[in-house]
DNA sequence: ACCAATATTGAACAAGCGTTTAATATATTG
DNA sequence: CAATATATTAAACGCTTGTTCAATATTGGT
């Protein structure tokens, strides 16, 4: 299922990036001191400052591994046809660092990186979501860059929640479903897709047509040069 | 637009709680120093102390002040008919203590308070749901609680990863919009209606239907019985 | 085998943390 | 007014943090 072997790679300094990887995707980057880290790798505490030059290079180093793990896993998932949910990549990679924890505790504090990740995987959607236009399997819009945006934010956002979503309807949204893929997602994807069927009915539709009379046309970020 | 008025309560606790809302909105629970709190306040590190015990225990003085509040100013706001957004309510309370933003970074961080405060959210929107679907302006579901716990969790997921909404589509979700009721929320919530009108095309729930045979897919009005 | 470079450690350091304590100001009350 | 309780402060304590440093082990090239 995974194109890289990361066990490959048993250097020491990888050996610390990836317990840097899965302490902080346990315990959040702040609450993670570099002696645990250390710890968690088998070295002394120095060690960790000897390769790294301080902690916030380490989550940078981290920040800069986890994109590009997802970004090579990505193009593996993406010949298998899971295109719009960005996690399902992820998810199939077992037995490496957890990327889909690590992502749900860094996406919330602002490290450039992953905001890059955010937007490729914004691009990403727009792209898929085009494609699946074309091809008659999704709605069309006026906007598709917020579309895809907002899209991406809700699953990202399920990912960021996922012990409330796991309490509230017994799904952990950041383990590997690859081993049971016909029962552990269902709760939640089932619903989803049901949402994104169509929530609203043609009654509401007309009365939301009337709230928002024009749609929004605001191209002013940047990070989009989609076609 | 608010019913209840902070501003009479200007005791030296309140103030401190208050103070305590601000940081932890602004920086976090773990990144914000009880003489960061003091200073906001305006009094001594210790008196903090005094008062509230511990960093913990005003934290949790923190969280069901803010859910007392949320509670409260959630009253006024379903009156005014704004039921399926769960930050409708807070985003008019412009004035008190930023209560969008504290719970933009405490809900990632496991309180039991704030947990509750997302099940009483859900609970809402179950009903709000529900008379929607009595009125014809919702479509039904054999899953209600699972929809309506999905729903709420990416409208708070939303919320949490603002900084990459604004970002993106240039809206920040935790302002007060108020002001400009017209404008500034179009580039969300426009594709938030469009997205919820209907994303998949009845072609897509057909393939749907067969992906997930026992999820509550509507393409027709045959209901199966769930495993 | 020798030397230089690197890897690695454990101790030490300064800073910041939450909290405690003793002292002082302020308010309350009989 | 005196006595007591509360509010408040500044300083100190013990602890953890990220980082530095000197010393030692290990490796690699010639």
């Amino acid at each position: 299922m995974r194109s890289i072997d990361p066990s490959a790679d048993r250097s020491t300094p990888a050996r610390i990036r990836d317990a840097a990887i899965t302490c902080f995707a346990a315990d959040g980057v702040a609450a993670t001191s570099i002696r645990a880290i250390a710890a968690e790798a088998g070295v002394s505490a120095g060690l960790v400052i000897h390769h790294y030059g301080s902690k916030d290079q380490l989550r940078i180093a981290c920040d800069e591994y986890v994109a590009s793990l997802i970004r090579e896993v990505k193009g593996t998932a993406m010949a298998a046809g899971a295109g719009l949910d960005p996690l399902a990549a992820m998810r199939s990679f077992s037995g490496g660092p957890p990327l889909a924890r690590y992502l749900a505790k860094t996406l919330v504090d602002g490290s450039p990186h992953v905001a890059d990740l955010v937007d490729e995987m914004v691009n990403d959607a727009v792209g898929y979501i085009a494609t699946g236009v074309e091809a008659g399997l999704l709605a069309p819009s006026d906007h598709p860059e917020e579309r895809a945006s907002i899209l991406t934010l809700w699953m990202l956002g399920a990912l960021v929640l996922h012990e409330h979503l796991e309490r509230l309807i017994g799904f952990d949204i950041t383990g590997d479903l690859s081993e049971d893929p016909e029962e552990s997602g269902r709760a939640y994807f089932g619903p989803v897709a049901e949402i994104l069927g169509g929530f609203f009915t043609d009654t509401t539709k007309e009365l939301l047509g009337e709230a928002f009379p024009d749609a929004p046309v605001k191209t002013e970020p940047d990070t989009k040069d989609t076609a």
